[in-house]
RNA sequence: GGGGAGGUGGCAGAGCGGUCAAUCGCAGCAGGCUGUAAACCUGCCGCCCUUGUGGCUACGGAGGUUCGAACCCUCCCCUCCCCA
């Protein structure tokens, strides 16, 4: 069943690789960043645009859709890509970063992930094999492992002990997946859209109801290497990771607030101790420059809120640094955002419009804005996969770096 | 002409003897955002400065009462509403 997702090396710069994802709903070219759809949309982007910004795969988020509309009736709908009308590839998160993210709404336990509701305060307690039923329901591409997303800073047992657990949630997903993957798909309880009964109490999935079938072909599924700023628990979570054995490997619990440095070198440590022959995942990253760095580091895919979220908040990047689009100086700037981009919003807008928009707090700056930052990530990847195929990444990095780390544009 | 209401920082609008340089909101200025509870959040927003339990000038104007007034009194100026 694996043959519908490989991953292929085409060449390497340095550290830096050249490859290629087939999933069952296509082929990604890697390095790849990958646009959030939390929700199963790109917030303020038509899946039209995402595309044709270059966008090859989109995220999901398993916790977001399980609580609404909910896996079953996305499986109902014929899975997350028919419901969503995006016939390409997808990745689901599996709901550790929100461990992270929502810490205060929820417990953890050996078991699984308690969390209260941030919709209407039901609880829910989302085990490792739940997470991995609900990816298989929704029918991504690529499914992650439930992990402790862990917070920054954290103490080295701290940071130790939510390692140990990520591992065995790690182990317990593999075996689930394997299960499921096997034939051994089961059907699951479908659960009533006011069930407020906890997932552990559900333990009868045969209990009546309607069934859903729980199946996961061609599904990929990621480990997640954690460990926090340890180096040391880092190179333990890989090696229990990779002995466990997963069609790619994530470096997570990164960019999460620890100094750029501390996070490159993790970053860079940690990638050296995964598989040659499979993808690597920096999860959550990051800024245009981490992308970048990381990419030199070895690292294969990306996702990240940033281009979408800072666009809905009126930053915007360029191929000259970043412009804050509320500040007065662009008042009467008739300029493109960005000369240097060809996205619709920098053929057809100025600056002073698109300020004006933003000000007037109109819709359609957030989705000028999302599809510009859309398009500058996507297009820095592509330049990045250009860079390393012709060899001559080293020369690209330094001159993106100089010029995009500026911190904001002179007008 | 008669009667009534009111004039507070860019707007709007509280305050109605001291704890007021003046609530809240909007507007404005700037910053933040990294596997999205985010079209969100934070700070500043009379003037000056070494930014502070700092200095100065202030609540239509001019006087007055008081230890002390945006708040009370007098006169003036100006708005708005109703009736002629």
């Amino acid at each position: 069943m694996t043959s519908s997702f490989r991953f292929t090396l085409h060449g390497t710069d340095g550290a830096a690789r050249r490859g290629e994802l087939q999933t069952p709903h296509g082929v990604v070219q890697t390095p790849a960043f990958m646009p959030v759809g939390t929700q199963g949309t790109v917030k303020a982007a038509l899946h039209r645009d995402v595309r044709d910004a270059g966008a090859e795969i989109i995220l999901g988020n398993t916790y977001h859709l399980f609580l609404r509309p909910g896996d079953e009736l996305i499986a109902r709908r014929g899975g997350l890509h028919a419901f969503i009308g995006w016939n390409r590839p997808i990745l689901t998160d599996s709901g550790g970063y929100q461990i992270f993210s929502l810490a205060a709404r929820r417990v953890i336990r050996e078991e699984g992930a308690e969390f209260q509701s941030h919709l209407d305060g039901s609880r829910h307690v989302l085990t490792p094999e739940r997470a991995v039923d609900i990816q298989a329901r929704l029918g991504s591409d690529v499914a992650m492992v439930l992990d402790e997303c862990l917070s920054y800073p954290a103490s080295r047992d701290d940071a130790a002990r939510s390692m140990q657990l990520s591992l065995r949630w790690a182990r317990r997903c593999r075996e689930r997946f394997t299960g499921l993957r096997a034939g051994r798909s089961r059907s699951a309880h479908v659960d009533g859209p006011s069930s407020t009964a906890w997932a552990g109490s559900r333990h009868d999935p045969t209990a009546d109801g309607k069934d859903v079938q729980v199946s996961n072909p061609g599904q990929a599924q990621f480990g997640i290497v954690q460990g926090g700023v340890f180096q040391d628990l880092r190179d333990e979570s890989a090696a229990g990771t990779v002995q466990t054995g997963f069609e790619g490997y994530a470096i997570g619990g990164l960019s999460v607030g620890e100094p750029v440095e501390v996070m490159y070198a993790i970053t860079e440590q940690t990638a050296r101790q995964l598989p040659v022959d499979r993808p690597r995942y920096l999860m959550g990253a990051g800024t245009p420059e981490d992308l970048v760095e990381s990419v030199a580091r070895g690292i294969d895919m990306f996702d990240c809120v940033m281009p979408t979220r800072n666009a809905r908040n009126g930053q915007l990047f360029t191929s000259e640094g970043r412009i804050n689009i509320k500040n007065a100086r662009y008042a009467e700037d008739d300029r493109p955002l960005d000369p240097a981009c060809g996205c619709y919003t920098c053929r057809h807008h100025s600056r002073a419009y698109l300020r004006h928009l933003y000000l007037a707090g109109e819709m359609t700056a957030g989705a000028l804005n999302t599809l510009h930052n859309l398009t500058f990530y996507l297009d820095t990847m592509r330049r990045i996969r250009d860079a390393i195929a012709f060899r001559t990444f080293d020369t690209f990095r330094q001159g993106f770096l100089r010029s995009a780390s500026r911190l904001s544009l002179d007008s």
